[in-house]
DNA sequence: GCGTGATGTTGAA
DNA sequence: TCAACCTCACGCC
């Protein structure tokens, strides 16, 4: 489920629900219950999102900083809550809502400056609109530019681009007719700037139908005479795991590899080698 | 029931 | 480069 437009609509969702209301919050699995019982009686102050990182806002203890790694997972309801499972690490509730942490690599309070800390050591985030604090493709491309490493290996960098992983790696490189295997310096500071813009847009559609959708209307199935996908994951992509399917759009045969222990997926036809333009 | 893999990251070697 | 961490759904018996 996890990348970064899942976190920021979660961080809307709790906003929506617990801003401003106290919680009651408890560690049904344990491994939080003396952060919970300190956090039970405050009100949500704020939620934020900068990459994978969910920041829920406490006054008295300060922040409780979640990442959901690759099997965590956040269930959101209505009051009363069902009976908790032995798994869920944290629970948070209050007279209309709940909400249940399961299996989150980061579950932890945090202070303000080692928030602080998070934040500096990762890169520019699609989805925050704080340009002025270099929220911005300059900032990325300063890195990218001078990297000898493969732009696929650089979208994965959260130091780098904060918020992007392997499916939305997959896709834009893809939308953009880039070979994965491009050394980061070899790309064009318009090829990357548009790769940018493109993320700001995939990804907002992302926190919005809260699942990654990357077909253009002129690839969909309809529009392709094809029937509709079948998907396991929810979006309507062109290459993530499509492995040896036929391309949407050349009709040439999807491929896999392994990339820093991370499955790629590319279309070797529509993302030659070298690809500029 | 068992083995596998997954939209992630860290830290040791 | 690799193991470790955390959970669950799926395919296959």
């Amino acid at each position: 489920m996890p990348e970064g437009h899942t976190i920021h609509r979660l961080a809307a969702d709790h906003r929506e629900r617990f801003e401003g209301r106290p919680v009651r919050a408890s560690s049904p699995q344990g491994k939080f219950s003396d952060s919970a019982a300190l956090v039970t009686g405050q009100p949500m102050t704020t939620a934020e999102a900068h990459g994978k990182h969910l920041f829920l806002g406490f006054a008295e203890t300060g922040w409780i900083h979640i990442h959901l790694g690759l099997f965590g997972k956040v269930t959101l309801g209505t009051a009363p809550p069902p009976p908790p499972t032995d798994t869920v690490r944290l629970r948070l509730a209050n007279d209309t809502a709940y909400m249940d942490l399961r299996g989150p690599t980061t579950c932890a309070l945090t202070t303000d400056e080692e928030k602080q800390a998070i934040h500096a050591r990762l890169g520019p985030d699609p989805l925050r609109p704080d340009t002025a604090d270099g929220n911005d493709p300059d900032t990325a491309w300063r890195r990218v530019s001078r990297s000898r490493t493969t732009i696929a290996a650089l979208l994965l960098d959260q130091k780098v681009v904060a918020g992007v992983g392997n499916v939305y790696r997959a896709e834009v490189l893809f939308r953009h007719g880039i070979d994965p295997y491009t050394p980061g310096k070899d790309l064009t500071y318009d090829q990357w700037t548009a790769i940018w813009a493109d993320l700001v847009d995939l990804m907002h559609e992302g926190v919005r139908l809260n699942r990654i959708d990357t077909v253009r209307p002129e690839h969909t199935p309809d529009a392709m005479g094809r029937p509709p996908r079948v998907d396991d994951h929810g979006g309507e992509v062109y290459v993530y795991r499509r492995a040896r399917q036929a391309c949407h759009v050349c009709g040439g045969e999807i491929r896999t590899a392994d990339l820093a222990a991370r499955n790629l997926f590319w279309c070797p036809g529509c993302q030659p080698p070298r690809a500029r333009r």
